[in-house]
RNA sequence: GUGGAUGUAGCUCAGUUGGUUAGAGCACCAGGUUGUGGCCCUGGGGGUCGGGGGUUCAAGUCCCCUCAUUCACCCCA
């Protein structure tokens, strides 16, 4: 197309319709449903800050080079937001949420940055819905954030998601465990990969989810064995509640989560349908996030799911709307009468317009068949005697109506095709 | 960031070993029906062949660069 022209951005796209309102029916389905669980709704900024991103993790991608980081013209660094997660708990101690009634339950939908290769479902500005509860370090409260998540995709219509859920242990146990996968990644340290490498100094809990070394890693010790008491009820008990609400979930020992600040429950939820997207929504536990960002130590579990890639894996689309549209088709010379009835009509209540080119009637009619379900035609013999005629694009009937009868009409008629 | 593939009309795509005014289907517009859509028929508009440079008498076609898309890596919210 016109290279000489503005395009969008590398990995951004406009969303046109029937998309775009697909995005909406999702957040108003997203919002609604976290609402039953009690869940507000918080808008935080598109920017922040940059060191409120920077406690995700020295070892992370996405502080490491994936980010939108610039220096205003103030000279203030600020990253476009990544993730949900470190922004919401900013706002939770900007606000002093920590003093309000436990527990506290925010969501948030919106679009996130980060600069990665794009491929396909995989935009360097795409959508997330996230959930974060503040305030408890029950099993429940893991369990809740799960069961949200797998409410929305269930009845977005997407049956089947595989979830998979681990424990990464707490700081009384993780310090063993952690030292263990060292020990047993050093002494194989010449079968590793170039960043396994890395990640044996850095973060050897990563070692677990390389791909290029995936056999090695079957022989890894394995995290249960290094649970405290406290750790293994507390998973025993998250993976209880999700299969007891009737959902099946496997505890998977591979699993960690990209970004550093997780403690104890990981998770993640993919679909078959998504291939090489993975992920459909991941979260997990992050108690003590908010004392890393200078506020009060509170627990809290969350997750952030990518709208698109549901989106993408839904078998039909979300139901749209069937409006029933109304099209005002005018005889020659009657162009404003039409456009004065179009008028008349939204300021009653109907979705109308009508034609702005003076076109024939011939013409007029073919665009109402692609837009609207019924046709209005002023002018000509019957506008002397009061009457427009109405015809039913669908049913191919019509009839001549008194036009001060007309919105009655339309209403009755809308009611019946709708009964 | 690495490697491969692709880029021709709004959309999906043809374009023979380089060779006249670059095509099709769908979509759009008009007419056939001077007051009636969906089907049909006829006609029409719309393209600097992603962009730039090079080779050549001649480039959509060959070469280089660049931009974009896509797949596999990497990584993942």
């Amino acid at each position: 197309m016109a290279a000489e022209g503005f395009q969008t951005a590398r990995g951004t796209r406009d969303v046109l319709w029937p998309e775009s309102w697909q995005m909406e029916a999702m957040r108003d389905l997203a919002l609604s449903w976290a609402a039953r669980f009690g869940y507000t709704l918080i808008e935080t900024p598109i920017v922040e800050k940059s060191g409120v991103f920077l406690r995700l993790g020295e070892t992370t991608d996405i502080v490491q080079h994936e980010r939108y980081r610039f220096v205003d013209a103030g000279g203030e660094d600020l990253t476009l937001r990544p993730e949900g997660t470190a922004a919401v708990a900013r706002a939770f101690i900007q606000h002093g949420f920590a003093e309000a009634p436990q527990p506290v339950r925010l969501c948030y939908f919106g679009p996130m940055f980060r600069r990665e290769r794009p491929e396909a479902g995989r935009y360097r500005q795409h959508t997330q819905f996230g959930a974060e509860l503040y305030g408890s370090d029950s099993p429940l409260a893991d369990a809740e954030v799960i069961l949200l998540a797998l409410g929305l995709v269930d009845m977005a219509g997407l049956k089947q998601p595989e979830a998979r859920i681990n424990s990464i242990g707490c700081q009384v146990c993780r310090p063993a465990y952690r030292q263990a996968l060292i020990e047993f990644f050093s002494q194989r340290q010449d079968q590793l990969c170039a960043d396994c490498q890395v990640r044996l100094r850095q973060n050897p809990l990563r070692l677990l989810d390389c791909k290029v070394d995936v056999a090695l890693r079957e022989d890894a010790p394995d995290v249960q064995a290094f649970w405290c008491d406290d750790c293994r009820n507390h998973i025993t008990a998250v993976i209880d509640l999700i299969r007891e609400a009737g959902y099946r979930i496997e505890r998977d020992r591979h699993l960690v989560r990209g970004l550093d600040y997780y403690t104890r429950t990981v998770f993640e939820v993919g679909h078959p349908t998504l291939g090489r997207q993975v992920a459909l929504f991941g979260g997990g536990r992050y108690d003590g996030l908010t004392a890393g960002l200078n506020g009060p130590w509170v627990p809290a579990v969350g997750f952030g799911m990518g709208i698109e890639r549901l989106l993408s894996a839904l078998p039909a689309p979300l139901p749209m709307p069937v409006a029933a549209r109304v099209y005002v088709a005018h005889l020659p010379h009657f162009e404003r009468e039409g456009y004065r009835l179009a008028r008349d009509l939204r300021a009653q209540g109907f979705a109308a317009d009508s034609d702005l080119l003076d076109r024939s009637l011939k013409a007029q009619l073919k665009e109402a068949g692609r837009r609207a379900t019924i046709a209005v035609i002023v002018g000509g013999r019957e506008w002397a005697d009061g009457l427009v005629t109405v015809r039913d694009l669908g049913r191919a009937e019509q009839e001549t109506v008194e036009r001060d009868q007309l919105a009655n009409y339309l209403r009755q008629k809308i009611q019946e095709d709708q009964a």
